[in-house]
DNA sequence: TTTCAACTCCCCCGAAATGGCGAGGCGTGC
DNA sequence: GCACGCCTCGCCATTTCGGGGGAGTTGAAA
């Protein structure tokens, strides 16, 4: 396999657009000898962008329902920096286990591993393999091919942002005037409890606006949010 | 409009006084091409110190009779943190509508675009445009200028600012590599313990140096820190 | 008219950050 | 030799933050 992977590496250089890297996640659901490979970007603005080889219908459901906002594997590796596989995610909810169902009726593997990846600008990726084999043969395959999976996940995520930037231009959705003057105190030093004092508002309220800015700007945090309004000229301090 | 507008930020520098200051705003009132172009600072004891081309005698009216008390763009602004159109304010009160008429035979334009801008200890400023064009034509023009409004709302204050105090800016002590490191992480969104595996340290050594920078910055918390480091340029993310 | 975004408020609880106490080693410069 | 800044580490209690539920109004847009 190592031979082959070198190969597609190399390859993966001519890919020039959306439908050249899924041509690429085709050929390395080959190489890697699993059910699905998936690459998928979220951006800030909460703009996908995916090469994989799941179905059409579920690929359009997905989108059409935002599943992004319940799927377990995107809500666990955005809290994450390290490989994980499904197992270890959190599946307890309804929403969750409904979606798992229906996933996997879908022809979504039972077994997945995903790596998060990011990249400037808050970009966040996954980068994924899934398959039906049973729980050990599928803990022995992810222990041997961790560092493969890394390394073209990586590659992968290079060659998406390259072909990305050609077209998108990563636009974040503007705050509301209470977000803004939210994350204005925040950024100045006030407490949750100072800010909404300053405001006239209870605490709640101000963690709404500064959790809906969080969210509109694809921050992971508070501090996050700042820098990334800061860095984008929406606050000036 | 672009190029008079650096020269003009660059002329601001000379500014030496407060006569200084008064002609840089009549300056910009000729770059932005409004009827007025008022900066306007309200320190915590309720001292005022201006720079306007408002006439001489509506000046010593609105300060004798204590109009900010009841001016709405000062009220208005003073409990918000975004930019606004008078329009968008509340003149509803007989006060308020009895200042705006005054306000207006005295020269001041029916359409106005207030910035509010806060600084250190409690400062609060007011950089506002006016003019009497049509509702429409106004809009129109502050959708196109808000983002030079605000720019040039933060030079003006900080020359004001600078002219108060007869000093320069309070230079900022420089952060050790480390501090940088960890504090560009945590504005990554990072949490103090992914940022602590990121760079190989426990996670209290990582917390020293947040800690220490805070203190560096003058910061109340980490937030904070990142904010200030950012708009002083320490941190690029 | 319905829909949707913005704005406001309440509860609970676990996880994370903060503040304060301590320690030692290394290198630069007076 | 000694001070000082930088880098590294541990433990404790307290505060703050973050995520999970809710609910209701308003005003603009479709």
């Amino acid at each position: 396999m190592q031979g082959r992977l070198e190969r597609f590496l190399q390859d993966l250089g001519a890919a020039r657009d959306l439908d050249g890297l899924t041509a690429a996640v085709r050929t390395l659901r080959d190489i890697f000898g699993v059910d699905h490979v998936v690459y998928h970007s979220v951006n800030a603005a909460g703009g996908q962008y995916a090469a994989l080889t799941y179905s059409d219908e579920w690929v359009r459901r997905y989108i059409d329902l935002d599943y992004a906002r319940i799927d377990p594997v995107v809500q666990g590796c955005f809290k994450r920096f390290n490989p994980v596989d499904w197992k270890r995610l959190d599946w307890s909810g309804k929403a969750q286990r409904a979606f798992l169902a229906e996933a996997i009726a879908h022809g979504v593997g039972r077994q997945g591993f995903s790596v998060p990846i990011r990249g400037p600008n808050g970009q966040f990726a996954l980068f994924t393999v899934s398959d039906n084999r049973s729980d050990e043969d599928w803990a022995a395959y992810t222990e041997a091919h961790v560092r493969d999976l890394i390394l073209v996940a990586h590659y992968v995520n290079q060659k998406a942002l390259e072909i990305e930037r050609g077209t998108d231009a990563v636009a974040m959705r503007a705050l509301s005037p209470r977000e803004i003057d939210a994350l204005t105190l925040i950024a100045m030093g006030y407490s949750r409890g100072q800010a909404a004092e300053s405001l006239s508002i209870s605490e709640h309220t101000l963690r709404v606006y500064i959790e809906s800015a969080r969210f509109k700007l694809g921050a992971m945090n508070t501090t996050h949010a700042v820098a990334r309004a800061m860095s984008s000229g929406m606050l000036v301090i």
